[in-house]
DNA sequence: AGTGAAAAGATTCACTT
DNA sequence: AAGTGAATCTTTTCACT
């Protein structure tokens, strides 16, 4: 589907990671190509596929839902579509954030915000009760975050 | 700082943390006020530090840096700035892309990008050379990424 | 890829309710 | 605080080089 990116496409999206508000003259200045020709470029990008979303990121703290929690999970493995059904059910519940089906002790690792751990509670129980192909759960509570974002490297 | 947010602004949150690059006018007609009322709310938005920041997020698979590991460390806890200097560590590096400081088993969790598993490895022997503090390290291997985000619900 | 032009939207302002 | 209207800047898309 896309082609290979550029060195001007990997200046680009390493600077819309961090602020996809910036005008496009301002990128063209900084990647050496004119204001039309980022703007073309976008706009590949984004029909691509290359730019999934551009969102807003905001404060915990500002929410209703300050505290995060991070769960590993053991999955029934026979079960042929249970990671289908869970990824269904993820899909649909705003307080689940990211789910990453993993190697290694856990197969599931999944980070959660909840108001409070009374919260929390309520919401593992509703997915212990929702998918009875998970096995257990264990939960690490974010004490604090120390990084947080989806930048991912594109420069060489 | 932040004033509590009312029911527009939790409704214009819940907006753009999934498209940032929404008209202020479909904004303004889902919402109920008009663009400029949410033009005025944006802007006090992000000058709160309630919006933190706007990004473009992109596919992981374009990069070439498509894999993902999460790392669960243990850290030196007697060493009173030991968490202070690891984050300014991770703060440094574009590979590691987030950090959680929790309780339980491990002490911290890191989700990090990589080339493929040789690279990981380096990444993570930079890790423990750099950060003594830092007494032992596990990782899991992310298969598949199930959801991905950092939605933040803020409605009550 | 660059340029220029036209239409649409964002942003900021002053003003009104 | 919200709405309106005006001025200005930026984006977006187009045709053209």
């Amino acid at each position: 589907m896309a082609e290979a990116l550029d060195t001007f496409d990997r200046a680009i999206l390493d600077l819309v990671q961090k602020d996809c508000q910036l005008k496009a003259e301002t990128i063209a200045d900084e990647v050496g190509l004119s204001a039309s020709a980022v703007q073309r470029r976008l706009k590949r990008l984004r029909d691509n596929g290359v730019i999934q979303a551009e969102v807003a990121v905001i404060n915990r703290k500002a929410t209703s839902f300050p505290m995060t929690f991070i769960a590993g999970m053991e999955i029934e493995r026979d079960n042929y579509d249970a990671l289908a059904r869970f990824r269904q059910w993820a899909e649909k519940q705003p307080n689940v954030q990211q789910v990453y089906y993993v190697t290694g002790q856990v197969d599931l690792i999944a980070i959660i915000t909840a108001r409070d751990v009374e919260h929390y509670d309520d919401i593992s129980a509703q997915l212990m009760a929702d998918n009875p192909q998970i096995k257990r759960m264990t939960t690490n509570v974010v004490l604090r975050d120390v990084k947080t974002g989806l930048f991912i490297p594109v420069e060489e």
